[in-house]
DNA sequence: CTCATTTATGAGAGTTTCCTCATTTTTGTT
DNA sequence: AACAAAAATGAGGAAACTCTCATAAATGAG
């Protein structure tokens, strides 16, 4: 079981000396403010009054909004890849691998509908995070091209554009139903240049394989 | 060209009464500050001392900056379709108005780069203004299938992630290149369902007869 | 338990923004 | 030119926000 659902950072310092549970409590608290009211609308005291803390204690941690929203990114970049990432290494047919990772975190964001909306609000404020990310995404995509599956280049707008589709879906239908995963899932492949015959089939085959269709 | 050479509303005003110049004038204002540093970090006096006002004018003509936003992304969104739909109507074939649609805007964004970027962030907080944009691209997409060139169904999702790809083309490129151009059409294409193939050729041909390759 | 160290607090100074409205300026008609 | 109507002005009260800092409370090592 990855950790548990609604305090991504609080169980990571559970234990630890009080100031890392209090900025855990703050970045948290971020999370839903943030997503909430979003990052630009969000005040300090929105932050701290949501953590039960007072306005003064925020700059014993952070020297600005900005610097919370780093932690914040990354600490939920983090947890997110950890999960589209496990059980994956056996894995070696890029539409799968692909098809798998977009479901994966679509279904996270149906579990936890403030991380996505908080990534993908910070890649506009932190454009360097992006690329950290999305290096799995990119080794996927070389590997279907390699093994002749997908007909593309993979250049930066391309990532963009399936980040985008996945952005849409947030959008859309925050509750992330399997049939907008599934939409989102097939529009990917088509955009790699699979017809859409076989991307359905794919989509189809990865629900059944790895989550229950 | 500079941003916001042209000037949108005063154009259409000139010549009328100092009512409807002065808001003009705060429209015109408004695009240039909504894109310059984005919509919820505007005040109302960055806009009325961009458009050499007191800030108590802008009183005189609107309750806030939501009913502000309002007009000035309708005005926009005029425009722009306008500029899309030019000598189109003889062109009968679903998916080369598709393509040329997407051209055309995102050639427009080229020349006006501010117009699309208030008009795409606008969609978000004003939801209502999506559907009577989009009716025209729901026309060419229902032509396109009713002619056996696309697979796929015409719901709300597809449509937000047509959207998606030209919001992704206008974060990356802000110059809008043609290569860049190309690739959201090609993306479109495929989306829909079109080969690899036949997208670039479409897009293409297109190219050639309408926007001068 | 003691007490030095660490952490939390919230009042308050300084800014910024919103919005009103009494007053001034401009406009356009007679 | 005179004058009423329309439009523009900007000072100022109220509210929200940021950030500091002297003080209070909590922590945890000995």
């Amino acid at each position: 079981m990855p950790p548990s659902v609604h305090h991504l950072f609080r169980d990571q310092t559970a234990g630890m000396k009080k100031r890392e549970r209090t900025r855990s409590a703050l970045l948290d608290s971020a999370i839903s403010v943030f997503a909430g009211k979003g990052y630009e609308a969000a005040s300090i005291t929105d932050i701290t009054s949501h953590a039960a803390l007072a306005n003064g204690t925020f700059y014993n941690y952070y020297q600005g909004k900005d610097e919370l929203l780093r932690d914040v990114a990354a600490g939920i970049a983090e947890e997110v890849t950890a999960r589209i990432n496990e059980d994956m290494t056996e894995l070696d047919h890029g539409p799968s691998r692909v098809t798998l990772a977009t479901a994966r975190l679509l279904r996270t964001a149906r579990a936890e509908p403030e991380w996505l909306k908080v990534l993908l609000n910070s890649v506009f404020v932190i454009p360097e995070l992006q690329s950290a990310t999305v290096q799995y995404l990119r080794q996927d995509l070389e590997m279907g091209i390699g093994q002749g599956h997908f007909t593309a280049n993979v250049n930066v707008l391309l990532i963009n554009q399936i980040l985008s589709l996945i952005r849409a879906a947030l959008l859309l239908d925050p509750a992330m139903g399997d049939a907008t995963i599934k939409q989102t899932c097939e529009a990917v492949l088509r955009l790699l240049g699979q017809s859409p015959v076989k991307s359905q089939k794919q989509v189809d085959d990865v629900f059944r394989r790895f989550l229950g269709d």
